[in-house]
DNA sequence: ATATCACTTAAAGTATACTTTAAGTCAAGA
DNA sequence: TCTTGACTTAAAGTATACTTTAAGTGATAT
């Protein structure tokens, strides 16, 4: 059993993203103690891990519901969620290739730049 | 030379993404004719091929606005920019690191996922 | 008793990066 | 001449994902 502040800091997010996420139905059944304060357990610890991951490569939010939507209704919707989990895979590795491209030119320019850097002092190397 | 809705095919984004880019100084010095329409010219080119490299790697537009800041004094902003460039090719390496991490783990759902496919279609081959 | 603290809500606000709209100009084709 | 098409502007609107604010509740600390 933890309080939304512990939450927040076992996952490094504020609380009012916790309440956010249980508002667009991404944590649900958060139980409330006597003081109607949120009361989150093991599922909710679970949950937050899968929706990190998720988040981590980019997948939005709206993703994000759907495949709790299918998740709930796996039955009903293995072939949705087989397919969400297939594209977001092949989301991920053009990512990863769009970075790996980038990469290698941002490369390159840390190299011109560090040659011009060079040129530079070379030219004064000692300033009157 | 070219015009507004040529630049737009070539770099596959709308004129409307070129006039704000120019309005927040990413595009520079574009000519008019005489009626008053944008000429776009080789440099601009080459400039849209940057900011292509740099969004694609999830730069934001702040620091491609500070780094075509930097190239436009290279003199007095060598170590900034030098540093900037730096940066993001940290940036990336740390994106790239987080997409594989992740892509692990959507793999082991997407085996996950599969694997009840195929239990649920063995439980029930012949639907009568 | 009172102040403080951790929570609660609904609603409005923020950041980023465009995109759309409305109104207008200019030149060429029917 | 009139319409169409490609452009122009400034301003408002959009999408995504939160974040902040204002007002309030209830338990604990002084």
């Amino acid at each position: 059993m933890y309080t939304i502040q512990q939450l927040a800091n076992m996952f490094h997010i504020p609380p009012s993203t916790l309440r956010y996420y249980e508002e667009i139905g991404l944590l649900e059944n958060v139980a409330r103690n006597t003081q109607n304060q949120r009361v989150y357990d093991e599922h909710h610890i679970a949950r937050l891990n899968g929706i990190q991951c998720f988040k981590r490569t980019g997948m939005p939010i709206s993703k994000i519901q759907a495949f709790y939507k299918y998740e709930g209704n796996l039955d009903q919707n293995i072939d949705n969620i087989l397919n969400l989990v297939k594209e977001h895979e092949s989301d991920i590795k053009e990512k990863i290739k769009n970075l790996e491209i980038g990469l290698t030119h941002i490369q390159e320019k840390v190299r011109y730049y560090g040659a011009i850097k060079q040129a530079i002092e070379n030219d004064s190397p000692w300033p009157s």
